[in-house]
DNA sequence: AATGAATGAGTGTTCATTCAT
DNA sequence: GATGAATGAACACTCATTCAT
């Protein structure tokens, strides 16, 4: 019997390896040493496991993707109506509570400056966003059909809050001491009520 | 006799060179090679007229600070209400015309995920995300007390916009593609009227 | 499987290659691609096994100190009376003989100039001057209470012969062609038996 | 009628900002840059008036070889007899009063360790070494004679008391602060007295 | 004589990647 | 699978020297 392989298990150390590193170091200083000690593991192993660094950071862009679509779909697991479902899609992205991962939050700035520069990481970057905004269009969709309301301008409304998330996330790793404290969770909900309350009945 | 000094000149070079050369490859990228082909000039001329590549970077955060603030100046000289500056201000951010300048765009957000591990980078960039928002915070308060409305949470509503503008940013350069033409400038205006709308009278 | 780890061995290899280089060119010119190549190794694999070039600096002089301090146990192990271990000292450390390590006396002429200025090789080349103090004026003491005189002045003595025998190595590496043949062990001995001779009784 | 030239001036201007900066940080830390601030002048200039660094050097190392003649000579003017002269002598290269000049002391040992690589600097530093010998050889054949003694072994006393000012200058400038307070004089003249007593009579 | 900008080779150091064990 | 040494091509930065003014 062949032994099985630890591939996949060292794959996701090491992948947290990286998250860890270059939360707090960017990610051209997440060397490969960096990432080998932050994860216990040899420093050749790392590219035993992977065939390039840039490898590990294309697997932490769709690694993050994942976690944040679970941890809505927590979030979600217990709301009934489009609208519970919007808030707990908002809470699930900003608020401050248990499981709110600032060094994912700011790795995932990172990767957002990474994208401007390396084709494929914004290629990921990219089917993440418009996965995104999908599913935020849906929520807001959701929710006026439910008000029976017009559904036109959803797509700008959904890119909005999008940009605001990002941005929010992104000043909070590089400004988090001089923004109101709360504020995104607040002014999210918000902006959204506001826009929905303002569409013209269908 | 005395040469005349051209060192002020010459830096400005240097730092619209990295500008554009961090625009397109990140700031790790940006070397000083890289840097002084773009400027047309020497390498070893760049340290020459900056101590360091981390100087010209400081540089470049105050440069994008001092043009942004000039555009809004600009932009906002010919309005003569509270209402007026405020759309004015929106315009200068996020509108896609003249000046626009998609390269300091690039470069800002850069240097932004710059700023959440440098801590001279970090302390430049939040004295500029500080003053945007007392400026943001004074343009709202203006239109409210024009409406003889109260004046609470403007606070949040600043940091709101500002967070929704650098998100924006943060977009076009990673994944412009991908968000629907002109959606910035609209919703921003959307999110701030409906905020101001529902704020109570004074 | 593990390999072991012959960081150790690199180690002195890479330390005697400045030994090497250091004697004749001094240290600055002592270049990291310069001791690879006297060691035989690829320059990235210096840095590796040293934190810096200034690491390897004062390795070596802690190796040079051992050798020397080794060379004088060799010599002093045969001596029975003081006197005899007094000459064995001189002779170890200014006879020509087998061992006299000429590379070894020019680096450390070339590290007493560093030790003027890098506070951290200063520290290092002080310790040993003081060890150094210490074993001389040990000698010297042994030798006076033996022949029952008096021991004030030994302080002063045992920094003469220091002097002395510094000055010795600078000049046979910097001007040996013109200084006459042997004189540095002649001369010292001829100071100490002098020395010794007019020391008053106990 | 032509401006009369100020180069000699300028060239001693630059030697001594060379000894003073040399003296603190080594001869290649010793940047031209660093020379023109100390001399308060153009960096440009230094090399008008001097061909090439080193030669800066040479001529400094001349400079120190006439500085310290020119001690002896004023320290001997008023000694009459070969004794006080030689203690005269003495008193000008070790004594710690004034005049003593700390900077040209480090200056010199650094200079003797770029003689160890340097053949120009060789020649230069070999020439003075040789002629000091001599001054000294004809101070000690003048006492002997004086004394009625034979003047066998003078060669190798001289060099004796050479090799031990020159150790005791590379101490005073790396390890000052733990040799005993002024024992170089002292035991200097310990060491010429008790070798002149022990000469045999003519 | 004097200035200060300009040049380009060279330095220590870092690092992704490879490889023998 | 795993180890840690080895490689060599960057990189930021320094500096003696040159040059136009």
């Amino acid at each position: 019997m062949s032994r099985k392989s630890n591939t996949e298990q060292r794959r996701k150390e090491i992948v947290f390896a990286l998250l860890s590193v270059m939360a707090e170091h960017g990610y051209e200083k997440a060397t490969i040493l960096a990432i080998a000690k932050q994860a216990g593991l040899a420093p050749g192993l790392i590219h035993y496991h992977f065939k390039s660094k840039g490898e590990i950071l294309l697997y932490l862009v769709k690694l993050l993707a994942t976690m944040s679509r679970a941890r809505y779909d927590l979030l979600a697991a217990t709301a009934t109506t489009p609208r519970e479902k919007l808030l707990a899609y908002i809470n699930a992205r900003l608020a401050k509570g248990e499981g709110a991962m600032p060094e994912a939050v700011s790795a995932w700035v990172v990767i957002g400056a990474e994208a401007v520069r390396q084709p494929e990481v914004r290629a990921v970057f990219q089917e993440t966003i418009a996965a995104e905004l999908l599913l935020i269009q849906a929520l807001l969709t959701a929710c006026l059909q439910d008000q029976k309301k017009l559904t036109n301008g959803v797509a700008e409304l959904a890119a909005g809050l999008l940009a605001f998330m990002e941005g929010a996330f992104q000043l909070a790793s590089a400004a988090g001491d001089i923004m109101p404290q709360g504020y995104a969770a607040t002014t999210a909900r918000a902006f959204i009520e506001n826009s929905l309350a303002a569409q013209a009945p269908a």
